[in-house]
DNA sequence: GTGGCTGCAAATCATTTGCATATAC
DNA sequence: GTATATGCAAATGATTTGCAGCCAC
């Protein structure tokens, strides 16, 4: 792990560093895959034995709270946490699970005012079947 | 109840009409402020006393496998339920925590082909401050 | 009559919480 | 040295499950 990189990474927005955030970060950097946070927990718990889910949580609302994240809530079992918070789509495929990035920006950004409201944040979320797997079989 | 009126809607989507599919139906069109499962299961309770929470979520999960609501799940604390399942857009205001409907319909739509994903549905989230919150005090 | 639905109690599982210990500054 | 973060164990709470009895057809 590349200590000094992370570490000052979480300076300059502000959060101490420490293993567990440096790691978790590093991990969220080199996974663009969307992973939820069991996923987070069981990858980083290699390096860092101590490690437990509670402090993964943590470390996710830390980062949340300065936005070096964004929480996906694109079906109600599992969050899952993205490090790109450029407004961006999300495809969740229904055949293979997997969580796309759609490289369209919103229609819609924050800062906006629609009808009177204040719009702080934007999540757009697709459901299907992704490229991928309407190419393998032509699953209904 | 009118039993008659939601009884016939629920023979129209093929699903044998009981007491607590009817009082959930009937509740969620004159409801439109997109309750959740404890909530609906609250209200009904009233008028179906032997109904359980389990008997809402069957019944929520056959009208959502026949389409005759959608779940909305913008956050992922609880699942809310919507029974007008055109595509449009929801804000979930931070402040006073109602979910408003803004109408405006989806600019990707069922049935299209985006990045060779098939696209089934589409859920648009926004979040922040709504207008009457903005109104009543100059919430930050 | 029979298959599907309801009601009950217990289980599941992601996430949260309280608190003592350890670490960054 | 002090404030903050971690690690542990237990709690929370929405949702799910298994199953016996009931209802719609």
């Amino acid at each position: 792990m590349d200590t000094k990189i992370y570490a000052a990474k979480l300076r300059n927005v502000k959060l101490i560093p420490t293993i567990p955030r440096m790691a978790v970060l590093e991990f969220l950097e080199k996974n663009r895959t969307h992973p939820t946070a069991g996923e987070i927990y069981s990858a980083v718990k290699d390096c860092t034995p101590s490690l437990t889910k509670a402090t993964v949580y943590n470390v996710l609302d830390a980062f949340k709270k300065v936005k070096t994240i964004q929480e996906l809530t694109i079906n109600r079992e599992v969050a899952r946490y993205d490090c790109n918070t450029d407004p961006h789509l999300h495809f969740f495929c229904r055949s293979c699970g997997n969580l796309h990035d759609i490289d369209l920006s919103c229609p819609i950004q924050p800062g906006e005012i629609l009808f009177g409201h204040r719009v702080e944040g934007v999540q757009i979320y697709l459901y299907g079947v992704c490229a991928q797997c309407n190419n393998q079989c032509n699953n209904k």
